[in-house]
DNA sequence: ACAACCGGGACGGCCCGTTCCT
DNA sequence: AGGAACGGGCCGTCCCGGTTGT
């Protein structure tokens, strides 16, 4: 639809910056070229600049898009409505974090697990914008348990161990630990 | 330069992998140029494949340097002797794991919370390394604990996530509820 | 000493220098690209920045480069001996630099009939090399007459704005006019 | 922005050129890229295509209006009327020339003490340009000094070599110089 | 034989002049 | 006249061989 050309150009920023979210959680911040960024979004790196002031203003944006949609996933998938009981929805929350599929997933799912030690070193500004993400991830789960802060802890850690080795069985055993740790603090 | 004419090839090796140890942890692998280890190693980017094949071989004989070392500095900083007791030790191993020094720490401590995420990314022999480390530090840790998996889970998650934040606040949170966690599964 | 191989180096750098010391006084310095220079030297880019820090240094070398030998051809030119009388110096002075050869000349000759203008733009870094050679310029002319500042503008003047023109006879009037006025104080 | 809906396409035009013409001067040629230049216009430089046919013939434009804008200044500037000597005429004029305001000047005086050097390496229409205005400017020195063409030629020459120069004593002894090399002629 | 060094090719972010389509 | 996009170029950096002198 030929809306109002404002819009197109709104579109194309949003569009570079799902492409840059996917991006920087597959292949990090580092390796997360603009032109890479441009083609997996359509366009050629020509056209960069007309939509932001550096790269870093990009992976600024990416980081809070990937990150938002990171929390969206975690509680949402945890298929909650009014009626669930906490416990129940304490668990398939844990279920769907520990899950094969985000486990393996390498573009999707939470943007601790895939960039954490790597956010560390960026700018102030993605900084904050992580910080508040992870704010916002503390207060979704703090909806299903009370201790929040350790579940995600737990969860996070066990995911990027899980994510490192190469050992299956190791992979499973770090996960159920992860559970049981978690579920446990509710008795 | 002729500094290093009396030098043994195999110190003059052990220096850049400590180098690159050091640099991995600080910088990430993606930033760390073979230059500029080689200049940390007093030495020229000249000579370097004649001491490794390749960058990335490099790299796995860093993270392999830098992870044992992550692993002796986990247990032998919490002073332990046969003498002292499981629940004592595990608090000690905690609070030095989580203490300000370790938090702070640029290139030094522990490497899963320094490069866990982008390990995922390396190559396969890289993870090797990184697994059979991280199989070290689970045997390390589960002299303190039998629930080793779940207590390095929730230390690595939380001193990622306490990295990444830039409100002290949180930080803390963040740290206390963990130490909290794990030691509350001991009861 | 591995002095062979330095000494390469420094016949490499000096190749460097020469090619971008005709660059830049034919094409100006934003015209010298880094690229060109190294093809020019017979060199491909990418073993630049192992000669010099940055392009500025590089232009800052080349100015100097060029104003030396701009100086030695302006005075070296002038057929003199120590039995030459000093109008008839002067003379030849005047006439080798406004001579149709120096005119013409794009790549050789005085850089501040060549560079001037664009001189000022750059970093004080080039400033200051521009500075010492002109006053070295000032003293090897002040050998032929006293009235050395006035002698250097007027020539400088006219080269530059004979260079501008389309105009052969004006071209040809500003020359004879400039050495006329240049001569004409020494009687 | 539809700030110029009133506006003729021609005074736009000529703000674009006059915004050119103080563009190049400051920052040379290569140094004025349209965006600047229509920016500084208050325009965007999408529309730029409509009013040039390409960057270089506003080029060509920008320094026409330029250099008569410095013709008329220097002529001008010289409070001179029907009354005035010749004598006072010309020392009036060879003051303002070498004044400290046009020296300091960027954006504003002289186009040859501006862009002398980088003229010459332009297409042969902004030399002929540049030609047309340099005949201007001599006519209108004739009418000061039979000599017209040598104290163009030396003040130039003493404009840019203290242009150049990071040395103020230095800067000085070359405008003196100058002045008195051209006055000295009248005599 | 071996270590150091110079150099090469490629790619990184950023910017520019220009065109197409409104 | 504006807005969006394109293709190419530039500076700086990187990882890695070929060559050379010891």
């Amino acid at each position: 639809m030929a809306r109002t050309v404002g819009a197109d150009k709104a579109v194309t920023h949003e569009r570079i910056v799902q492409a840059a979210a996917k991006r920087i959680r597959r292949n990090g911040y580092a390796n997360t070229s603009v032109a890479d960024v441009m083609k997996d979004a359509g366009l050629t790196h020509g056209g960069f600049y007309a939509h932001f002031p550096s790269r870093e203003a990009m992976l600024a944006e990416a980081l809070d898009y990937a990150a938002a949609e990171g929390v969206r996933s975690l509680v949402g998938s945890a298929s909650v409505d009014a009626s669930t009981k906490h416990e129940d929805y304490l668990e398939a929350l844990v279920d769907n974090y520990l899950s094969d599929r985000h486990l393996e997933s390498k573009d999707l799912g939470c943007t601790i697990a895939a960039l954490g030690t790597e956010t560390r070193r960026q700018s102030p500004e993605i900084r904050a914008v992580a910080t508040t993400r992870i704010k916002e991830l503390i207060a979704a789960v703090g909806k299903a348990t009370p201790d929040a802060l350790a579940t995600i802890s737990t969860l996070v850690g066990a995911l990027v161990i899980a994510r490192i080795v190469d050992d299956p069985e190791l992979k499973d055993d770090v996960r159920a630990a992860a559970k049981k740790a978690v579920l446990k603090k509710r008795r």
